[in-house]
DNA sequence: AATTATTTTTAGACTAATCTAAAAATAATT
DNA sequence: AATTATTTTTAGATTAGTCTAAAAATAATT
C-alpha cells in the first residue's frame, strides 16, 4: 500500500515523462513537487526498491508498468472527482483542483468505479483532459477544429495544432487556455473569422487562429 | 491545520466522552484506536498544547469547545459521505464505514456544505445517526428501544446502537433496514426475545438484537 | 582539454507518529 | 494499612518524509 506522498511522486513522474518523453530528472521532480532535490533522491531510491521505477544514479528515472498503472489510477481518480465536483456539486472548473488533489488518494476501487458509473462513464474531465477507464486506458478522444464546430454549440478547448510561442502568447493574452469552454457564435463569411464566447466575453478570432484551436467532439 | 491522526484522536475522544460522560482515560482511547497507551499519552500532550483539550497527568482528558467543534466537523463529514455512498452510489450500509473513514478527512468546508445541499440536507445517516449541521448542531429526535415499545404498536426503525459489521449483516439478512416499519407482537418472558412483524413477515429476534434497535417515539 | 557551472547524491539532523520496556502513580484487595 | 494489580507516564528507538550543507558527478563554456 502506497502512501499519499509516494502516489504524488509517481503521478508527477508520469506526467513529466508523458510531456518530455525522456527519463525524468531529479530536479524536474523537485521543482514540480516544491521540494528539495535531496528529498527526491531519497524517495526515488525507495520507489526503486518497491519496484515501481528504474533508477540509475545521476541518470534520472523511468516508470515501469507497475508504476504506470498506479499513476493512471491516481489520475483517473483525480479526474473523476473533478468531474463530480463540477457536474454534481456545481463547482466551477477552476476551483476543483485542490480538492481533487485530496480525493485522488482515497483507496477503494469499488468507490472509484461506482463514481465512474454515477457520472455516466465520462471520457474527459472539466478541463478537457482524458479520464482513463478502469483498465487504465483512455479512449482517444476525437477532437474537432473550431472552424468545423456547429454554430451555438459549446465545447472544451483541448488541443492546439500549432504550439508556437507567438500563438500561445496570443491565446494567453486573450485568456484562452486548454480547458477553456468556448461557444461558437458566428462565422464571418467575408474573412472566415469566428466570433466566440470565452470566459463570458465575446471575441473575434481570425481564421488562422481558429484553424489551430481544437475542441472536444 | 490538524493531521488525519490528530482528527481521529479528537473524534474518538468525543465519542467516548458522549457515551461515558466522564473524563476520557488513556487506555480507553488506546483500545479504540488500536494503539499503545504510551502513544496516546504523547498525542494527548500534543493536543493539549494545541489547546483542543485539557489534560492532567493520570486524570484523563476532556475536550474544550475548540476540540468539540473539530470533532463535530469530522463526524458531520463522515455521516454526509456515508449518506452519499448509500443514496447516490448504491452502496449497502454495511460497506460504507471504511471509505467514510478516509473521506471524513478531506479539507474543504465548501465541499462539505455543497455535498450537504446535494443530498438535501439530511438529518440522519444510513445508520440512523444524526448529522450535525454546518454549525455543529444536530436536531435530536427522541427514539425508543425495541425492548421498551408497547405490545402491538408499530413504529419506524430509525437508529442502530451497535453499528458493527456483524450486526448490520444480521439485519440486512433479515430484511430489516433503517426506515422499516416494525410492529412489536410479543416479548417472550423466558429469554426476553421479541416477536416482530417486519415486511409482513413475523420473525423472532434475540434480546441482544432488540437492544440495539431504536425506533421513532 | 581545462575550468566553471549545474545537477545530483551523501551525510547528518529534525518532526510526527509509532513502538517496547521500565518506572511511577493510582486503584483494588487482602 | 499494606500489598498487589492496573493504569499511565517516561525514556529511548524506529520509520517516513523532510531539510541543510558539503561532496561528487555531469554538463557547459571558455
Amino acid at each position: 500500500m502506497l502512501t499519499k506522498t509516494e502516489e504524488n511522486y509517481i503521478k508527477e513522474i508520469f506526467t513529466i515523462e508523458t510531456i518530455t518523453k525522456k527519463d525524468v530528472s531529479t530536479n524536474s521532480i523537485a521543482k514540480k513537487l516544491d521540494t528539495k532535490p535531496s528529498t527526491v533522491t531519497d524517495m526515488l531510491k525507495k520507489l526503486a526498491t518497491k519496484k515501481l521505477l528504474s533508477y540509475q544514479k545521476y541518470k534520472g528515472v523511468k516508470l515501469n508498468n507497475k508504476g504506470k498503472t498506479i499513476a493512471l489510477s491516481v489520475i483517473r481518480k483525480h479526474r473523476l472527482w473533478e468531474t463530480f465536483l463540477v457536474k454534481k456539486l456545481n463547482f466551477s472548473w477552476d476551483e476543483v483542483h485542490e480538492i481533487a488533489e485530496q480525493l485522488e488518494h482515497i483507496k477503494s476501487d469499488k468507490l472509484t468505479n461506482r463514481l465512474d458509473q454515477f457520472l455516466g462513464f465520462p471520457t474527459v474531465d472539466p478541463h478537457g483532459d482524458p479520464i482513463p477507464n478502469a483498465n487504465g486506458e483512455f479512449t482517444k478522444t476525437k477532437t474537432i477544429c473550431l472552424t468545423k464546430l456547429t454554430i451555438n454549440t459549446e465545447s472544451i478547448f483541448v488541443e492546439v495544432k500549432n504550439a508556437s510561442d507567438k500563438f500561445l502568447k496570443y491565446l494567453s493574452k486573450n485568456n484562452i487556455a486548454i480547458g477553456s469552454k468556448i461557444k461558437i457564435l458566428y462565422i464571418e463569411e467575408f474573412d472566415n473569422s469566428v466570433d466566440i464566447l470565452v470566459n463570458n466575453k465575446q471575441i473575434n478570432v481570425s481564421e488562422s487562429v481558429a484553424k489551430n484551436i481544437y475542441l472536444n467532439n
